[in-house]
DNA sequence: CCGTATCCCAGCTGATACTG
DNA sequence: CAGTATCAGCTGGGATACGG
């Protein structure tokens, strides 16, 4: 992965098909990262996902997984129950992206007192 | 940074200061990335910005350098001249987080038809 | 249990006009 | 040139109620 460089291009981000403003249309909203990590680490239900993320609302949990399975990042399992169960576990794709998610993740550890201290050396300033 | 696997845990994305939420609600809005990659290649004025930047308006390049600056990835240089000329730039901070998105950037790349094609998949299906 | 349907509001964003 | 100020529209997202 090291091995081959692929520079962010300036042809890229300034099309409208630029890859990475697609994923991040994609994982940049409130909740789309957190289900995917949640998924990352075994199968959840419906109502784990519900419980395991901490504010979400269930018409916004419905909204981002039929989202994830449709971009195929995450399949969808009813068991035909009672009472019904349904499934969510990341595709072979979804898995796939957990390696930049977790690249992103070491960065903001790795930074994040240098973002708190300029925001507060920043505010400082201003007032 | 192969070497050392840092896994996104699930503590992590459920508490409100995660780290993965807290770089995702930096970057993941509507124009911070492409700021930060025009500026990973050169310095930019803030004029230049707005001409390379298709779509956004003043207002927004402004808070979007603004919230940029106080996180400390962007510097600002106000040059006294006539006309006005102000200079925006990467910090080491705002240049690190270059390689994190490349990573993302080249998951895009390898992985956009896969998405494009789980999409239309999908929609053939639901009509 | 796993959703869908409806209503509604906050805040993000663009458009426009104005200023040092 | 490089912003700031103000207004208005749209959309994301929560609350609630209902359905399979």
């Amino acid at each position: 992965m090291s091995a081959r460089h692929t520079p962010v291009r300036l042809a890229d981000v300034q099309d409208e098909d630029c890859p990475t403003r697609e994923v991040l249309d994609r994982v940049g909203d409130k909740w789309s990262v957190l289900v995917i990590v949640l998924l990352g680490e075994r199968t959840h239900r419906f109502s784990e996902l519900h419980r395991a993320i901490d504010g979400i609302s269930q018409r916004m949990l419905t909204l981002t997984v039929r989202a994830l399975e449709r971009d195929g990042l995450v399949s969808r399992t009813v068991h035909a129950s009672v009472p019904p169960r349904v499934d969510y576990r990341l595709t072979d794709l979804g898995r796939s992206l957990l390696a930049p998610l977790e690249a992103l993740n070491a960065w903001a550890v790795e930074h994040r007192g240098d973002i708190q201290a300029a925001r507060d050396e920043h505010d400082r300033r201003s007032g």
